[in-house]
DNA sequence: TTGTACGCGTTATCAC
DNA sequence: GTGATAACGCGTACAA
């Protein structure tokens, strides 16, 4: 590959030179800098990013690690991610953990060699102590953005996550609001952190309002469409008086919903749906479904605003971001829901 | 950060012994190694990868350059490729071309800089000559595995992809072989690769039977659920004798799936639906699709293969994967269909 | 406005 | 077994 070196010879010129003209410095004469420029573009230079990253000391490279891209969720927040920054002039690497500490531990340590500037990490849940290689991000005191709901351990670093407790409470609210005061709770499990904040969210809308939890309202779903569809059936089967679902996920609230269409119950005219927004929902424009959308792009694009500050040397700090509540469709209940 | 020259002052030894040591070079004393060792790991001594990188001139990088990760069904190729590398030894970066070309000409250049290995990209289909910076690639020599459906393009380029004809026309050859004779295909845009292929495959399928391609049984869908919806209504206003539906991907299945459902028209019993298989179908148990599998994980395994093949200098080869066949559900037309 | 000397952290080579 | 020297490709600092 073309090196400075060689476009100094040809233009009879030092590689200082050079270097200065590619990289625009004012102290070259325009006819210096068109031939030179012309000279590289026709021998295909392509600058060495490692190398001159040696030399400054600034790689512009971030890591990006998540137990796995298989959960679309995480798609949008990569999306934003990379996005921010591509504008920002950074290089992303990508690793996958497998929910695996010691792949974690082991990818961590790799992108340490590659002289990473920041770390995006989705942590792998697990009890008990600080893990070496945490402890030793923290000596290093290498800019750290945990995302999402994080494990104790991580308590030392910025963290990224939206409110999920307080987007299931307007979800409740909102369907307490129109009337309804039977309403399902398709949870997931119970291992799940955000599983368990949002089942808390509903639960406080309820108590807020004066409300009995009935536990029997309160269904163990999953986190699949099989689950939610499984769940529907069993809402109809107990006769539980539901005139309302809301689903720790949209998934979940989504297979619900086909399960109620499948027993020719209609949607929203005789219950109302409600669950977390994840990609599904742009495809499901005619689901009527009330969803909190979790802001995963916007949770992608405040990350790196907290990396860019973490880079500059301003102190760290969290942010917790407000769901939005997107109202597909709802109604208040309706007579014909006796037949639920 | 602790350098090599670090450890050999303290260490009372040259940088060169201590270098020797970490990468386990057989000429050491073992005595010299466990000292050396001892004192690394004491004083968190992290590689330089790209500093080795530029000496050795081997960075083992890797590039992955997709429109975006929204597209669910790009996941678990994503998934497959950064674990292969992950084995290999390799480190992965991603970066989204947002199907825009200057875009995508921008990150390529990037990753050059990057002094990337080899490349794997998803290209912009887009019509006309070839790109510059692909005819740059080539006169590079970076090994560049295309994958999925190329445009003309990269007919230079090594592939990956699916048999999208063959796996099309097997379905509609099970739809036929259940007796089912007015098949409508739900197609994409027509610039879509893809799309053109799987309705090539359902056009061979028919001609194969010795039957006529009734053009009015080809509808222009889209590639959403919502495009499907809007055609499945498309299918029942027009009392198009369908007994079958077969689409170009099983969002769009799905969302045919849920017209007919919303007026009434059971499936399978009524009619069969068939599409390609992505992410949904594993959350869509209950629904009676038959879909081809595309081999997404496969794929990417199989893409590492033939990069690997190509870094040791091996001749470039192309790989076409047979999709699976599943079938959820399926019947022979019923008498109701008359109601289509 | 241009060029020289040196260093970034590492490894290949070869002498000791 | 161990170490001195040079080089990878580039940029900072300063001299000319």
């Amino acid at each position: 590959m073309v090196r400075l070196k060689d476009i100094a010879e040809r233009a009879h010129v030092s590689i200082m030179t050079v270097s200065k003209v590619l990289r625009d410095a004012p102290d070259i004469s325009a006819a210096t800098k068109a031939k030179v420029r012309a000279l590289a573009s026709e021998m295909g230079y392509v600058p060495h990013a490692m190398a001159a990253g040696l030399r400054t000391r600034a790689t512009r490279l971030l890591g990006l690690i998540i137990p796995g891209v298989v959960n679309p969720v995480y798609a949008r927040l990569i999306m934003a991610l990379e996005d921010r920054a591509y504008e920002l002039g950074f290089d992303l690497f990508l690793a996958h953990t497998l929910e695996k500490p010691e792949r974690e531990e082991f990818v961590i340590r790799r992108l340490l060699a590659r002289r990473v500037e920041g770390l995006f990490v989705i942590p792998i849940p697990r009890l008990g102590d600080q893990p070496a290689i945490y402890s030793e991000l923290s000596r290093l005191k290498l800019p750290l953005v945990v995302l999402g709901p994080a494990p104790e351990f991580c308590a030392g670093f910025p963290r990224v996550a939206a409110d999920e407790i307080s987007a299931s409470r307007e979800i409740t609210q909102h369907l307490l609001d129109l009337g309804h005061r039977r309403i399902a709770f398709l949870s997931g499990r119970s291992v799940c952190p955000s599983a368990l904040a949002r089942l808390e969210g509903y639960r406080r809308a309820l108590r807020d309002a004066g409300m009995e939890v009935d536990d029997r309202l309160i269904l163990q779903a999953g986190s699949g469409i099989e689950d939610g569809f499984q769940s529907g059936l069993e809402i109809i089967r107990e006769s539980l008086g539901v005139t309302a679902i809301q689903a720790v996920n949209d998934l979940v609230a989504i297979g619900a919903m086909n399960a109620l269409l499948s027993q020719h119950i209609r949607v929203p005219e005789d219950v109302s749906v409600a669950g977390f927004g994840n990609i599904l929902t742009a495809e499901h424009g005619r689901v009527p479904l009330t969803t909190a959308r979790e802001p995963k792009f916007r949770l992608g694009v405040a990350a790196m605003e907290v990396m860019q500050n973490l880079l500059r040397g301003k102190p760290p700090e969290n942010r917790t971001l407000r769901a939005e509540l997107v109202i597909r469709a709802s109604t208040a209940p309706a007579a014909v829901n006796a037949a639920i």
